[in-house]
DNA sequence: AATAAGTTTCACAAATTATTGAAAGTTAGA
DNA sequence: TCTAACTTTCAATAATTTGTGAAACTTATT
């Protein structure tokens, strides 16, 4: 297989991993063609790389930035703006943590802790079952919240360090 | 807040995490719905509260029967299926960590390693950056895969105790 | 200040994904 | 075996998400 090759099929596959996690195949696809990239790219060979449109790719290219998983890169003496993708792997899996902790757990605890005022007959089953449930769930949510706060201040060294070899 | 009211507001959020997560927003609704609910429910009892019709809350009800999250229960002298959902949330949460590693990240690994067969200029700057890129994400997602195999194998009083106290 | 290079926005179009509902298929019991 | 209760399928349709591209905006240079 060759360069070319090997690089549209990891964009393409990045791509669809992306859209089964609630991600854009586009901005996938611009975070794996990056990924791949030696030298920081401009917009326009994204636009030309991925058959994609000047608006998407701006668009998708900032999503990036601003997840942290793509920085502006500036080259002296030219007008233009480059992008780069963080290469670390464990950096890249940290910072989309991060992201989806804020964005989606965060939410759900709070919306979770409103629910636990439902106010009813303590016996009734059916209120029983629900605060159950909802109860497990806020417990659960801690935890999952503690456990990623540790792993995203972690350093690379400690989780394939000792954390690995705690699960072997 | 009221049972009514705060059941609504659960199912409504889990809806929406879930379509974040890639699993369509109605087999999130269902799921919460069996999950908050005393007994075991019917396909009409979803399809009421739920304002869904018969053939989508089939499809559904079937996907997460697929997934193990839920079970049909047959209740004696009864000829209708009734549906009820798995409520330990740690177990919850380990049968979905093991479908999308099933279905996500096993297939990513197999990608990964036809792209290692790369051939072309080892010195040749791009290659490198190819090469090394599949090449940590190969390490990263083979960890992965490990750590996942052993919290899904885990009790959850192992994940409780010792897993979480390691964390803090 | 004028110009040109570069960036962003956004209404509309295209593509994808989910949902419906009626018809076909099953199965338990008479 | 027949039939009625119940479940499943799937082609058509609706809803949602994503992408386009031209115009508006910004900024650096002369």
């Amino acid at each position: 297989m060759n360069l070319e090759e090997a690089k549209a099929q990891f964009i393409q596959s990045w791509g669809i991993l992306g859209s089964q996690w609630g991600i854009n195949r586009t901005m996938a696809q611009i975070h794996s063609l990056l990924l791949v990239s030696a030298k920081p790219l401009t917009t326009e060979d994204i636009m030309e790389q991925l058959s994609v449109s000047r608006g998407n790719t701006n668009m998708n290219v900032r999503e990036l930035i601003d997840w942290g998983l793509v920085d502006k890169v500036i080259i002296p003496g030219e007008r233009k703006e480059y992008f780069s993708a963080e290469k670390d792997i464990w950096k890249v899996a940290t910072l989309i943590m991060y992201q989806r902790k804020k964005r989606e757990l965060d939410p759900m605890v709070k919306v979770l802790n409103q629910l636990s005022t439902v106010d009813g007959d303590k016996k009734n089953e059916d209120v029983k079952a629900f605060v159950d449930t909802v109860t497990n769930i806020k417990k659960f949510a801690g935890q999952a919240e503690k456990t990623l706060d540790t792993i995203i201040k972690a350093e690379e060294n400690w989780f394939w360090g000792s954390f690995i070899k705690l699960f072997k």
